[in-house]
RNA sequence: CGGGGAGUAGCUCAGCCUGGUAGAGCACCGUCUUCGGGAGGCGGGGGUCGGAGGUUCGAUUCCUCUCUCCCCGACCA
């Protein structure tokens, strides 16, 4: 993408509104606009990275075994009448009238839809296990919405839900997702801890909030600093084997948000050490809630001796639009935003230092064309502007790589090299810079 | 929802106390000089001063109501 030709608006100046950094570093890089209270318009290079994020959510919701719908955001009213949600959720749901006068609402998450599709269709244990989700935007009348996207009033989420036979079954369910987030986390680039929380009238232990550290988090979080280093990505995870084991290793180790920290246990579970207190934001949560919504909406199955049994469920989410700012939380200098190669809106940033030196745009305009070639993500940076505001530019919106062609290198045969986490630049000949960058 | 604050140019803000018809910096347009870390000169365009009502000869300024946004707290992916 030609810079001169992208619609990416970018501000010198914070805007008053924006208080913590993924936020001001959102607006200023051009990436979304404030429709009104935690609602947000998601411009293209924001949009670049949404869609990253939702990719491989969904990559990794799918290698768990999950299967992709599409829920409305519309629901009506009815349904969550029956679940008894209706009257119990409050203000936080946005309630709306069709022309007839029925009543209907944006959804803020959809147990009641999806056990409603689940019931009509599915009737006997044989088609279970059943896990289902959908990435959709929902809505919740925060009644005070703030810090940009991380806590919007719409927002994009995946959520999913399991259908079981028991809690045998739930629990396999529970457990894949549990793999599941540990491996989307990695593979955005965060460093997730899966922490106990509540779980209601529920009960048990199945429930876990996903945390990622990051010093401007809006938590504390106290854990065992064993959590860093359990490499994730390192095996291949096979969903239907037992994975017991692992959520048991991923659990052992303390884990607490200040609500739940216990500061007598954590001393004595954890050596000094290991001790690691920090700020955290919540990303995901999974959940069983066995059959809450599935008795009173009826998702019934026969089990194999024929008797009917409410299924056992469980409901999985990620904060999607949330994961931007998270991510940013975590990944910033005074400078701007380091993007994680894997949700980089680009992966190059190519400048060009002097737009009216021919040898410059002749450099330039090669690189760019065998980067494409390669199929590597370019933003090329080929307005007309002084050098410095180009530098700022790029450092402000984080892409990993930063290639820049100026007079002064190509008349040593070079360009440089920057790399944006750390800021080491390197001079390479421009066949070396290629090779490096799509390698 | 309780408490606090703010709405004046695209952005950051001054002016309001003490009423007389609106300014700066950045951004934008033109031009000259500059050209490796958000340059400088000159010239220019851009404002229902959030909205409604009131007081007044006259309201951005004073009064009332209202809308919106932000911050702190209680609540949440």
């Amino acid at each position: 993408m030609r810079l001169s030709a992208y619609f990416m608006p970018t501000l010198k100046e914070t805007p008053a509104e924006a208080e913590i950094v993924s936020h001001r570093l959102m607006l200023r890089a051009g990436m979304v606009r404030q429709a009104s209270a935690g609602i947000y318009s998601w411009l293209p290079l924001g949009l670049r990275v949404l869609k990253k994020i939702e990719r491989i959510v969904r990559e990794e919701q799918d290698r768990a075994g999950a299967q992709e719908v599409l829920m409305p955001t519309i629901q009506s009213a009815d349904l969550w009448r029956q679940s008894g949600r209706y009257d119990a959720y409050g203000p936080e749901m946005l309630r709306i009238a069709d022309r007839h006068g029925r009543d209907m609402l944006y959804g803020p998450t959809n147990e009641e839809l999806i056990t409603e599709i689940f019931r009509t269709s599915v009737k006997s244990y044989r088609e279970l296990p059943r896990m289902l989700y959908h990435i959709q935007w929902k809505f919740r009348d925060e009644v005070r919405p703030r810090f940009g996207v991380m806590r919007g009033r719409e927002f994009l989420m995946k959520d999913n839900y399991s259908f079981d036979l028991d809690y045998e079954g739930a629990k396999k369910s529970y457990n894949k997702m549990f793999v599941s987030y540990l491996r989307t986390f990695a593979r955005l680039g965060l460093q997730a801890v899966p922490m106990a929380a509540d779980t209601g009238p529920i009960g048990g232990d199945l429930s876990h909030e996903f945390i990622i550290l990051a010093d401007t988090g809006e938590s504390e979080v106290f854990c065992h600093r064993d959590f860093l280093d359990f490499d994730v990505l390192g095996a291949e995870v096979d969903y239907e084997a037992d994975l017991e084991p692992v959520v048991q290793a991923w659990t052992r180790l303390y884990a607490r948000t200040d609500d739940k920290h216990d500061p007598a246990v954590f001393e004595r579970e954890v050596p000094a050490d290991k001790r690691v207190q920090r700020r955290g934001i919540e990303v995901g949560h999974i959940f069983y809630f066995g059959t809450k919504y599935s008795e009173p909406l009826k998702a019934q199955v026969a089990t194999p001796g024929g008797e009917s049994v409410a299924v056992h469920m469980g409901s999985y989410g990620i904060g999607v639009s949330r994961l931007v700012g998270a991510v940013i939380e975590a990944s910033h200098d005074k400078d701007g935003i380091i993007w994680p190669e894997a949700v980089a809106p680009f992966k190059v940033g190519l400048i060009n230092l002097k737009i009216a030196a021919p040898d410059c745009n002749k450099a330039g305009e090669e690189i760019y064309a065998k980067l494409q070639e390669a199929g590597v993500e370019v933003l090329y940076d080929d307005r007309d502007e002084r050098p410095g505001a180009k530098f700022a530019g790029m450092d402000l919106i984080g892409l990993p790589w930063q290639l820049v062609i100026g007079p002064r290198g190509l008349d040593k045969g070079v360009v440089e090299l920057k790399r944006r986490a750390g800021g080491e630049r390197e001079e390479l000949s421009l066949e070396a810079a290629l090779a490096r960058l799509t390698g």
